[in-house]
DNA sequence: GAGCAGTCGTGATATTTTTCACGACACATT
DNA sequence: AATGTGTCGTGAAAAATATCACGACTGCTC
C-alpha cells in the first residue's frame, strides 16, 4: 500500500482531503472570509445610512478585485442593480442566511484564563447568532466567580449541562495541554463544533466542525509580513552546503 | 486582440496584485499558515522528546496531503532525511528565520479592554518573539491600573514612547469605532505593522503590515461549518424569481 | 426620448495552489 | 555486503482561484 488506495472508501475519501476536513461543503475558505468581511462591511455603511454598496467600493476596501466581489455575490445568490450596486438590506439578509447567522445558537464556554474571560465579556458575538449558556471551568478558585454576566461552574456540572440544554457548540480556551482530550470529551458528549483558542491544532471526527483561532500563529503571519516589508527577511533558500545560482524552490544535490 | 500585456511593467506590477496588499512578498498566505502551523507541532512533539518528524505525519495531522508538506518544507529551505524525516531542530531554527522570530520585537498595545487585557496577560506570544513594552488606554479610569505586569499608561504618552522607543509594532485591541483613525494616526508616527483585532478591516499604507484578527469573521466560518455540516444549510442560489435547475453559480437571467 | 456614464454579470483566460507519479536516497536486516 | 522498505525531492499534470474583457442593463441628463 504504497502508492496510496485507488480504490478506497465508498466517496468520502474523495472529498476528504480538505472538502470535509477544513471548512465543510458548502464554500471554499477565501470565499467564506470573504463573505464575512462582506457582511461586516455592509452592516457598517447601513449603520451609516447607506443603502447600496457597490462591487467597487467592497473591493477597493478589502484590496481585491471588483470581478471578485462581484463573483463572490453571485455566488451567495445576491443580485444587484447596475449603476446601483447591491441593495445592503439584500447583502445582509442574504449572508445572513449563507454565514448561517439567522437563529441564535447556545454555545458553553470551557476555560474563564484570561482569554477565556476576555470573550465571556465580548458582547459583539451576539449580532453572530451566538449566546453564550454558560462557562465552565477547572480551576476551584475560579468558580463561582461572575463573568461578563456569568457565572463560573464547576466542570463537573458540564456533562449534564451539555445533555439538558443539548449544546453544540463549544468554546475552547483552555491551555493547550489538555485541550485535544477536552476536545474528545466534547465531541463524546455530542457537541458538533467547536471555536478553539489553545494553541494547538484539533483534531476532531469528520461531522464535528472545528476552528483553530491561534492568536500565535496569526502573530507569526504578521511578523513575517513585517520583516519582508521591511527587507530584512526573505531568506527562500538556505543553500546548506552546495551553493545554488537559482532561487526557485529547491535545490537537487546530487545534480 | 487585447488578451493582456505580453510586454508589461518591469515585474513589481505583475505581482502587485495581491502579493503587496496582503501577504507581503516571501510567501503567499496559506503557505505561511501551514509553516507556523508546523513550527507549532514541531515545537510540541519537541518537547515529547521526538527527534524527527516526517511529512506524512504532518500532513495527516493538519489535514493535507504529504507532498504539500514537503514543498512546503522544500519552499522554507528546509531538507529532510528520507527513512527518517525532517530534524526537528532544523525544522525550528529554519522556520523561526522564515518567520522572523528569531529576534524581539517590541511592542505596544492600544486598548485595554476585555480582549486587551487579554492579551496582555496571555504569556504566550514571548516565544514568537514579541514583546509588549507598553499598554495605553484612553480611558481615564483604566490609566494606572496594572495589567498583566504592565501599568496602562495614557495615550498623551503613546506619541512620544512610539518616538523614543522606536516602536514599529502596536496591538490594537481598541472598539471599531475610531480603530482606523488610531491605525491611522500610528502608522504616521511610524508604526510599521499592526495587529489588528478590532471588527473592522483596517486599511494601511503598503509599506505597512496589518493582520486583522476579527474574531467575528472566524466565528461566522465555524458557525457556517456547523450549519453546513448539521445538514440545514446549504442554499447557494436563491432563485429570486426565476427558479433555476443548475445550483452552479450565478443565474443567467435573459437566457 | 435619446444618449451617456456607471455598474453588474459572466465566459474566457491567466495565475496560483495542490496533487500525482516516480526517482533517489538512507537506514535496517540478513 | 546486498537487499528491502520507507521517506524525501521534484517535474508534470490537474484543480482551484482570481483576473480580464466585454456585453447588458439602469438611471441620469439634456
Amino acid at each position: 500500500m504504497k502508492t496510496r488506495e485507488p480504490s478506497g472508501p465508498p466517496g468520502a475519501a474523495a472529498r476528504n482531503r480538505r472538502a470535509a476536513a477544513d471548512d465543510a461543503s458548502g464554500f471554499p475558505r477565501p470565499l467564506l472570509e470573504r463573505l464575512a468581511l462582506y457582511y461586516q462591511i455592509a452592516t457598517s455603511e447601513g449603520e451609516e445610512g447607506q443603502d447600496a454598496i457597490s462591487s467597487a467600493f467592497l473591493a477597493e476596501l478589502i484590496g481585491i478585485d471588483a470581478t471578485l466581489v462581484r463573483k463572490d455575490m453571485a455566488a451567495a445568490g445576491i443580485t444587484g442593480r447596475p449603476k446601483v450596486g447591491y441593495a445592503i438590506a439584500e447583502v445582509l439578509a442574504r449572508l445572513d442566511s449563507v454565514l448561517g447567522l439567522t437563529d441564535r445558537n447556545d454555545a458553553i464556554l470551557i476555560g474563564c484564563g484570561d482569554l477565556g474571560s476576555a470573550i465571556a465579556r465580548y458582547a459583539g458575538f451576539g449580532r453572530y447568532g451566538l449566546k453564550i449558556a454558560a462557562v465552565f471551568d477547572v480551576d476551584p478558585t475560579k468558580i463561582g466567580r461572575s463573568v461578563g454576566g456569568h457565572v463560573v461552574l464547576p466542570m463537573e456540572k458540564c456533562k449534564s449541562f451539555i445533555e439538558i440544554f443539548r449544546i453544540q457548540i463549544a468554546i475552547l480556551a483552555a491551555p493547550a495541554n489538555g485541550a485535544q482530550e477536552t476536545a474528545d470529551w466534547l465531541v463524546r458528549k455530542g457537541v458538533k463544533a467547536i471555536w478553539n483558542f489553545a494553541p494547538v491544532h484539533l483534531r476532531v471526527p469528520d461531522d464535528v466542525a472545528v476552528r483553530n483561532e491561534n492568536l500565535a500563529l496569526g502573530l507569526a503571519q504578521l511578523i513575517h509580513m513585517f520583516k519582508v516589508k521591511r527587507g530584512n527577511l526573505q531568506v527562500p533558500v538556505p543553500a546548506p552546503d552546495a551553493a545554488q545560482t537559482e532561487p526557485e524552490l529547491g535545490a537537487k544535490r546530487t545534480g
